[in-house]
RNA sequence: GGGCCUGUAGCUCAGUUGGUCAGAGCGCACCCCUGAUAAGGGUGAGGUCGGAAGUUCAAAUCUUCCCAGGCCCA
């Protein structure tokens, strides 16, 4: 093995491609699945985008979290295959090529040609496939790009239709009525999305209306009502179960039926309560009608009765809600489970039916006057107001969408309602109030899936019905079967395409000489991605072996707004079909907002281009980031200045570590082989670090484990800050002195000895570091672990190593914390120095340390070594905790005297802060004391007190991180005069520096001197020549050298001269 | 309107089962260090822990309500 490579500071963009070119030269990704082709399967899912739109910033995030995962489980010895897809169908997709074909209604969709406009989509779908593409090699997701599942693909398809059969065969798929929000002006079933797009405020009428009882003609029940034009349409009244209910006689003196809550609001403040009830009295109650245009409906007798709903409130209206089940949701949910009729006088043009008494023929929206002025005529109108709320409008044109009952398909998922809500408690969710929250209360409230959408580019229903016998429908599972009924209808070759309008066209004859035609529906997109567990495969038509094998899924991940879209539908088919969850452990990504906490979006312009941020911060930086930053189910706000400090912090960090491990590496000629002394051997210092290595892999394995990115990535760091500025910090002299011996070959046994624990325990720490930080930043620990580790001459790669398994004999705790009481008496002594003017070349004599409780001397004493160098004192010496010297303050242990005291604590607090040195000192003597609390003797034993230093008579003294250090700020003649050498020394290696020498030339030092300097540098000539490598130092009275320069420290005058030798 | 999440220093975030000066990093000011130097160390300023009420000896932490922001749904 060669030396170490050392670099420039990387370019971590340019290190992605080259990277990125290794990997594929190498076929690093193929090599890291087939080195675990025998391990056990980690199964991962990929939720599949759609390329019809170019990549965000945001779905760096998603990607990242994916791959890291991945990544982590493949380094543990898990196969996991991660196969790509496309989600290829859809509305979306539809709504961009009209937009591109100037399309607007289905009329123009059919003028156009469905086999046209079809083929438009399927170009669109995968159009910016070559940007998805290069994004996800950019961040380093690896996936198999190369055989990705294609939702549009026949194969694709004749799986979803096994599916469906499937659920046909058990009885689940049926036909039925769903209200639909409907937009009468294009004559389209809208999807939600585009309803929310489309929602602007808008003012309408409000009317509250009289019903008449049926058993209490002169008593009425109110209800209020944003939309008049539905009151024709009326078949009940709903209350709230839960609500109180009462009979109040307003001041004209009629009497009316409303919620309690609502009477003064509703009938003014003198209306007077006759009677109060629960809404049990009302319901049942039969009323009349405000219109009786239905009364010959063949169903008429269930109408007009009062109902109760679930979800009624007495917030505004009078608690009593009238229902229309044609143009409601809710409304036809409760009333259809009464058994109560649907009304509907409207078209699907949006018109009343001509021939329709009082608003025949009129728009909808048109209708809320005549019905208004209508019901005032005949008394039935109590009162009339204008109220602005939102209401959602078509979002092309505008015109207002109405709720409408629709045919649908429909998925019977209610009736399995038990089984989705018990394998959802299967389920792992990060966070895990997603699905106790939004995903298991969607669940409870499970609604039969409507399946079918009216719409052209998507996977046709595979439904065949008789238009003689609507009765008769065969579903088709595959295109063997179909070919049985069409026969050579159904191509054998690539012409064959399982879209309208091609499927439309295959018809057979019916056994009573009906034809089979397929229904005209496609369906709903997220069937189609819910279906990839088993489509993906083209199962079970191929590849059983390897479905059975990855199914459920261990792992998927998406954003929040996949809750009743992705992980629905992967949850309910999987639930349906395999009598199973479809995965085991679920992360819900949040969303990623701009610097400000803002949306990211395009009208805004905060959006952040992928491409952009890649070529400036690199992969590496944005998917640290990322996961360190928040968690991420959190929203993470995404700033350059974080990204910056990711930079520094982390990277630049190691990037230092390395660079500085390197130098000194080449210098000495230390390799990977050279012979490593045993753990056990090395320094605390050594030993320290790799403890808190195996802590940092046991918290990173775990925290990953548990699928928490964030809390790895910060423990990382937190190692990754140990490492430098600490282990290297406080090893930089035994690197320098290694190499320093070298160069002037007389390194004793001890030193080399010591120069290779330091080596081997930093390659270590930084090949360690390169796994754990893999999973995370793949290109830059790929790029460390390479420059570390050499497998017979070539280069390795992190990918196809292992994860660091903690090795629980090298963590010591105990030598932990030691190391932390040294960083806190260190911290400490640092601050006295600053505050005494003491810069720290200049030795001092001795530091004091006060011991207590958790400073114990033995401890102190193991890493005085270190703290002394550090802080630059000769000797660390003890004051007893008893001593005279110390002033102490004592503190009430809260947490156990609470218990006991209770009321008293407060007084005993108060008691316990007076006290003073004395009765403190009698305290720590016998662990007894007696406090007197509002008037009441209180016995303090062992443990109720907590007492610390806070000071040492007559010493500049500090206190921080519990431990208390005095400083001796006497200064020698012979402690200035090392002080003084050691600035001679700092002047040399500036100036060394300055002329660029190398690290390890030798050189000869001339120099013209003050005499206190003179003295200095002649008393401590061999430890100045030494640490600067000079071979000589001669006064001069004209020094000159290669190098030459004069120098004031503290009011002395020196002039050195430098030159190589 | 309903459900869920978030709110701690100028910024990004920690804060264990409630237990006593409320923390870190960045930024800012001052100082120190200097063959890791596009680094490093120290000190300081900066907080009504979104607000109010409650439970408790004790609340950033538990409860209720409110405010602000967000997501999903209506």
């Amino acid at each position: 093995m060669t030396g170490f490579t050392e670099h420039k500071p990387l370019d971590l963009s340019a290190l992605d491609g080259d990277i990125r070119r290794w990997w594929d030269q190498e076929e690093v990704f193929e090599a890291s699945t087939a080195a675990r082709a025998d391990g056990p399967t980690f199964t991962f899912y990929e939720g599949p985008p759609t390329a019809n739109g170019r990549p965000g910033i945001h779905h760096v995030l998603g990607r990242t979290i994916k791959d890291t995962f991945c990544r982590y489980k493949t380094m543990c010895g898990y196969r996991v295959d991660r196969k790509a897809g496309w989600d290829t169908h859809g509305l979306p997709v539809e709504i961009e090529v009209e937009k591109e074909l100037g399309l607007k209604s289905r009329e123009d969709i059919e003028n156009y040609g469905i086999a046209e406009y079809n083929a438009a989509c399927r170009e669109s779908v995968l159009r910016y496939k070559t940007q998805w593409d290069d994004l996800t090699r950019r961040i380093g997701f690896w996936a198999d790009l190369d055989a990705p599942y294609v939702t549009f693909s026949n194969e694709y398809i004749e799986s979803v239709w096994w599916l469906l059969k499937q659920l046909h065969e058990q009885g689940l798929l049926y036909k039925g009525h769903k209200i639909h929000w409907y937009s009468p002006g294009s004559g389209t079933v809208l999807s939600s999305h585009e309803v929310s797009l489309g929602y602007k405020e808008v003012q309408d009428p409000s009317i509250t209306v009289k019903f008449f009882l049926e058993d209490e003609p002169d008593v009425a029940i109110l209800a209020w009502t944003t939309t008049p034009w539905t009151m024709p349409s009326n078949v009940a009244l709903a209350v709230g179960p839960n609500i109180e209910y009462a009979k109040a006689r307003a001041e004209d003196g009629s009497v009316y039926i409303v919620a309690k809550a609502c009477v003064a609001a509703t009938l003014g403040e003198n209306a007077e309560i006759l009677e109060t009830f629960g809404a049990d009295a009302l319901i049942g109650k039969r009323y009349k009608p405000p219109y009786d245009c239905f009364a010959d409906h063949p169903e008429a007798d269930q109408a007009w009765r009062v109902i109760a709903a679930d979800f009624i409130t007495t917030d505004d209206g009078t608690g009593i809600a009238h229902e229309a089940p044609a143009f409601g949701a809710d409304d036809f949910r409760v009333t259809s489970a009464e058994g109560m009729p649907v009304f509907n006088p409207i078209e699907r043009n949006g018109h009343f039916q001509a021939d329709f008494p009082l608003v025949g023929g009129l728009w909808f929206k048109d209708a809320d006057k005549p019905v208004a002025r209508d019901l005032k005529d005949r008394g039935l109108l109590f009162s009339q107001q204008v109220t602005v709320h939102n209401y959602p409008h078509d979002w092309r044109k505008g015109t207002p969408l109405m709720n409408y009952p629709v045919e649908s398909w429909f998925v019977a998922t209610q009736q399995n309602k038990d089984k989705l809500v018990a394998y959802n408690d299967r389920i792992n969710w990060f966070p895990a109030h997603v699905g106790t929250g939004r995903f298991g209360d969607w669940l409870e409230n499970n609604v039969d899936w409507a399946l079918s959408r009216h719409r052209f580019w998507g996977t046709p229903l595979p439904i065949w019905v008789n238009d003689n016998n609507p009765d008769e429908i065969v579903v088709i599972g595959s295109i063997a079967e179909l070919r049985e009924y069409a026969g050579d209808q159904v191509a054998d070759d690539d012409t064959l395409d399982l879209h309208k309008p091609q499927v439309d066209a295959i018809t057979w004859t019916a056994e009573d000489g009906g034809t089979m035609r397929r229904v005209p529906e496609i369906i709903d997109v997220w069937f189609d991605s819910g279906a990839m567990p088993f489509a993906q495969w083209h199962y079970p038509f191929e590849n059983q072996e390897r479905f059975e094998a990855n199914f459920p899924a261990d792992f998927i991940c998406e954003g929040v707004d996949q809750t009743r879209g992705w992980f629905y539908s992967l949850h309910a088919i999987g639930t349906l079909i395999k009598d199973s969850p479809a995965y085991k452990n679920v992360v819900v990504n949040g969303l990623l907002l701009d610097a400000n906490g803002e949306k990211m979006s395009k009208s805004k312009g905060n959006t952040v281009d992928p491409f952009e941020a890649l070529d400036e911060h690199g992969a590496d930086v944005i998917r640290w980031y990322m996961l360190a930053n928040s968690p991420p189910w959190d929203n993470t706000k995404y700033a350059d200045r974080g990204l910056r400090e990711t930079r520094t912090k982390v990277f630049g960090t190691l990037e230092n570590v390395y660079s500085f491990f390197a130098t000194y590496a080449n210098i000495d000629g230390f390799t990977a082989d050279t012979p490593a002394p045993a753990v056990a051997e090395r320094p605390e210092l050594d030993r320290w670090i790799l403890s808190r290595l195996q802590s940092t892999a046991a918290e990173a394995s775990a925290a990953l484990d548990e699928y928490n990115p964030t809390r790895a990535a910060r423990a990382v760091e937190r190692f990754i800050d140990a490492l430098s500025n600490w282990y290297i910090r406080r090893s930089r002299a035994r690197f320098w002195a290694g190499a320093r011996a070298d160069a002037g070959g007389d390194a004793s046994e001890a030193e080399v000895a010591d120069k290779r624990a330091a080596y081997h325990t930093t390659l270590t720490c930084l090949r360690d570091v390169a796994a754990m930080m893999a999973p995370i930043a793949p290109f830059f620990a790929d790029w460390l672990y390479g420059q570390l580790v050499n497998e017979s001459g070539a280069r390795a790669s992190v990918h196809l190593a292992d994860f660091p398994a903690a090795d629980a004999a090298l963590i010591d705790a105990d030598l932990e914390r030691r190391m932390a009481l040294a960083r806190a008496i260190v911290a400490n002594a640092l601050a006295l120095r600053n505050e005494a003017g003491l810069n720290v070349r200049q030795p001092l004599a001795r530091i004091l340390v006060v011991e207590e409780a958790d400073v114990a001397r033995a401890d102190v004493d193991a890493i005085a070594a270190i703290v002394r160098d550090e802080i630059n004192v000769d000797a660390i010496e003890f004051v007893a905790g008893e001593g005279d010297l110390v002033k102490r303050s004592a503190k009430p242990n809260f947490k156990t005297l609470g218990k006991r005291l209770g009321k008293k604590m407060k007084a005993v607090a108060g008691a316990v802060a007076a006290l003073d040195d004395e009765a403190i000192a009698r305290y720590m003597r016998d662990m007894r004391l007696i406090v007197t609390a509002d008037g009441e003797d209180i016995e303090l034993g062992e443990g109720d007190l907590l007492v610390s230093a806070e000071g040492v008579e007559g010493w500049l003294v500090g206190r921080e991180d519990g431990v208390t250090v005095a400083l001796d700020s006497t200064l020698t003649d012979s402690l200035r005069e090392r002080g003084l050498a050691r600035e001679v020394i700092n002047r040399v290696q500036r100036l060394r520096k300055q002329a660029d020498f190398h690290v390890a030339d030798r050189i000869r030092v001339q120099y013209r001197a003050d005499d206190e300097l003179a003295k200095a540098i002649e008393s401590h000539r061999t430890v100045i020549a030494r640490e600067t490598l000079a071979e000589a130092y001669e006064p001069n009275a004209q020094p000159s050298g290669e190098v030459e320069q004069a120098f004031d420290i503290d009011g002395a005058q020196i002039t050195l001269a430098l030159a190589r030798v």
